[in-house]
DNA sequence: CTAATATAGTTGGTGTCACGTACTAAATCA
DNA sequence: TGATTTAGTACGTGACACCAACTATATTAG
């Protein structure tokens, strides 16, 4: 299935169009649209993000740099630091999420609407069922 | 439509793993990729990997370096030059492809086979929508 | 309660990748 | 033949990713 893989590409490429208008890389929208309904530590971000922690680092200092993101010391860990999206980013990644998601409706545009629902049901299916999987690969690597 | 996002993202994380166990990059195993069927120019390479010219040639510097492909001086143009994949080169793609493969059987596996010819047939229909698409774009932009 | 260990995060060094600009050489146009 | 376009490279900059080493806080053992 040759073809998924062209199509990761291409999606990839239509949201990466789009961050790029309002001067973000792939991975700080990737950020940012995590940290929409998140506030998560740092640890947790690397986790998400499936990224090495000193990675994570240089992408919040560059984004907290541009005030998309703020650190805020963990009330529960005195090591630990949450990150919260700031009022400015989470605008922008809405910006970039609306105009995506009229790119995909308008490639939809060609399908019949049974076939978009068909595609959306499969789509949510696999995630489902990698999100199962993910579980138990992660519990596999860290035992 | 944010799944089709997720569902890029996690493709994507896919291909880099198995990409990353022969020390190749996402960027160098797309080339190699486009590389199996063609072999173009630095300039079609260029256009093929929606990138600028000069990232191109870091790329392929990269990868003749590793001995992955060559470039061979066009016949018919002094000025350019050809990317050819090496017999390494084609080993390495088709291993990952394979790998990549299986781990999208695997998720399929949950589907059952009507399903999984609907997504065939429903991806298949939206890269082609995207070819035209991108045709009339190119079209447009080169006019 | 202290000493050993584990965990959260940063720092510094290296390499890949992408871009823009400036350049060389070959092709094409006038 | 001289001017312009085109293919490709060189160079400088910055984002991004990793690893190894480090600091500081938590946790655990004795």
């Amino acid at each position: 299935m040759d073809g998924l893989a062209r199509l990761s590409f291409l999606v990839q490429s239509a949201i990466a169009r789009h961050a790029a208008e309002h001067s973000l890389s792939l991975v700080q929208t990737r950020l940012l649209g995590i940290l929409r309904d998140r506030e998560p530590t740092m640890n947790e971000l690397a986790r998400l993000l499936e990224l090495d922690k000193s990675s994570v680092t240089g992408l919040v200092d560059r984004a907290e740099r541009r005030c998309l993101v703020e650190r805020i010391p963990s009330p529960a860990d005195g090591r630990a630091v949450l990150v919260r999206i700031s009022d400015e980013g989470r605008s922008l990644v809405s910006q970039v999420s609306v105009r995506f998601e009229a790119d995909v409706s308008k490639m939809l545009d060609c399908l019949p609407v049974s076939d978009r629902d068909a595609l959306s049901r499969l789509v949510s299916r696999l995630l489902v069922a990698h999100a199962t999987n993910q579980g138990v690969d992660l519990f596999a690597t860290t035992t």
